[in-house]
DNA sequence: ATAAAACCTGTAGCCACTACAGGATCAAGC
DNA sequence: GCTTGATCCTGTAGTGGCTACAGGTTTTAT
């Protein structure tokens, strides 16, 4: 059984982050100290860092939990599992298309806007009626 | 002049997000008729949709004022415009960048995820010490 | 003995809204 | 004049997912 900081060490999640995962229910809480300090498991970090790469994989914090639930639960099934990781991956793909029209508009609204001009062009549109 | 409502209607920006921007010094306070209703001149409008375009191309808050601050402020400084813009290109870049990451590592992490498998391979790697 | 490190609880801040609650006023139809 | 519904007002709280204190106790190292 370790300590907060070296529980936070080992899983790569912050001090402050394991508590407040703690506070909202995302882990289970952990046994504690004569001393009331909290003290963790190897399965403790092992839930920790599952969490660390759900979150790493873009998962909100909610698909992680339910992620943690279904691998925890025994019956791993693999269906629930793909559906949410595709409704993921299905949102990624979207947010990547909204920012490469981003670019695409960021580039033709800085395309003239390069040179001195008194009245810079980027503004200009930015202002049209 | 115009009401809330139909400035919200010409700008495109929702009621609430004025009254935000107001509180927050984004635009300046607007005239006030005898009932203590907001009141919005052209000028008004235009700097909502001015704001609205920008949060739309993805600059913040904060960078799109600067923005409408260099559009009012008589010498529009192309240059420093023209920096904001490429900051902010590259920002996009990034995040770009690191969503197709993810979207290469959710592939590969639910390639084998497809069939009823009684140990889901996906959480097997998420566990994995 | 003392200093520094680590831990504790609880609260507030970040971003950019969004959603109320609880009230005042206005416009249109009868 | 009266009712109904739309619109407006102020002020506060909630969202996600942390992060950063403040102010305290305990442990560890010198």
């Amino acid at each position: 059984m370790i300590a907060i900081g070296e529980a936070a060490r080992q899983s790569g999640v912050g001090i402050e982050t394991i508590r407040y995962y703690e506070r909202e229910g995302i882990v289970p809480r952990p046994a504690r100290a004569a001393n009331n300090r909290r003290l963790y498991s190897a399965q403790d970090v092992g839930r920790l860092r599952f969490l660390k790469r759900c979150r790493d994989l873009g998962f909100s914090l909610g698909d992680a939990k339910a992620l943690l639930d279904l691998s925890e639960g025994g019956a791993a099934d693999c269906a629930e599992v793909s559906a949410l990781a595709q409704r993921h991956m299905d949102s990624v793909r979207r947010k990547i298309a909204e920012l490469q029209r981003l670019e695409a508009a960021l580039g033709e609204l800085t395309a003239n806007c390069a040179e001195g001009s008194v009245d810079c062009p980027m503004l200009g549109r930015l202002r049209m009626a």
